[in-house]
DNA sequence: ATTAACTGATACTAAATTGGTATCAATTAA
DNA sequence: TTAATTGATACCAATTTAGTATCAGTTAAT
């Protein structure tokens, strides 16, 4: 289960690199490098984002896009909203045959804490945040990377070493 | 955003059926149509959960499907892990090539403590939890559908009417 | 004026995931 | 013997996600 896709990832990291340009105007390109993003792609990112009144941008040369507002207005629940549509929890868990048959509207209750919970977790979030997050940890010393086995929590894969449905490809690359 | 896939959505509607039926068996056929699930769809859900021990199964006439343990020892994170993938928040942030940039492991901290507090939600819904919501709803009063948009939480959808990237077909189908 | 670096807009393709169907063999209660 | 069942797969369709390509217009610098 992916939180973030790589278009929410991509604009996270799009923005706060316009927030670390500080008002100047930075062009797809440099933030493409930057990043590593495909460029054509992040491009569209970034109209996207012009569209929902995120960044601005200036054409021409030395044009290039800056944020349009203050970071700290900047939620990530917005961007994921934007780029991976609503947070719902079962897209089908209120529709009318579903919700007409015996168990109907069994998970209303939890699923409406969790949407909840979640919403206000990426509610508190914001480009602001990440940005001193960023400032704080370039500060102090350049720590390592963490395996993405280490994504999920407390403890690693919860699934053994059989085959699952959905099997992921485990990659543990380690700097 | 679907926190949850159908996989895992019938995967929950057909352990908490399973959980109503106290040890006897029921076959996938029973639950398919009980739930309106695709028969050979569910049967597939079903062999996994087999093989990761959430449930049992009899073959041949009057066989079928029991849960293999107490319910409230089957946590949604486990059915979310075994159909979904391990909850992770972004699976290319802890690459090398991002991590080695100059935003190395920016987000690390705020990945982390989303990832415990996802994981700890997912952790603490068992089937038994939802078995007994589930009671509870049926003892009160059979109350109605709510409509798909309130499933975000306090605000319907963030975005407005503009075109997003991510549209979705925003049916409000009512009964 | 020309040019190079840029954005605006949009069409297209590829890959991955999710959702669903079909088939055949083996088992078992009646 | 039969009908209902699971075991095991193979296949296909739809959707979503990711990435590429192209052409037109804008602007700063020369």
């Amino acid at each position: 289960m992916k939180v973030l896709t790589k278009n929410t990832d991509y604009a996270i990291r799009s923005l706060l690199t316009l927030g670390a340009a500080r008002g100047g105007y930075l062009s797809a390109r440099a933030i493409s490098r930057e990043h590593d993003i495909p460029y054509q792609f992040l491009r569209r990112l970034l109209q996207e984002m012009i569209r929902h009144d995120l960044v601005v941008s200036k054409e021409g040369a030395s044009g290039g896009f800056k944020l349009a507002k203050d970071p700290d207005e900047i939620r990530i629940r917005e961007l994921i909203e934007i780029f991976q549509g609503r947070v719902q929890v079962s897209e089908c868990m209120f529709r009318r045959q579903i919700c007409s048959n015996r168990a109907r509207c069994v998970l209303r209750h939890e699923i409406m804490r969790i949407g909840q919970v979640f919403g206000r977790e990426f509610d508190s979030i914001t480009i602001g945040k990440l940005m001193r997050d960023l400032d704080a940890a370039n500060t102090r010393s350049a720590h390592g990377c963490i395996p993405a086995a280490a994504a999920a929590g407390e403890n690693g894969a919860i699934a053994g070493k059989e085959r699952d449905m959905k099997n992921e490809p485990q990659r543990m690359t380690q700097a």
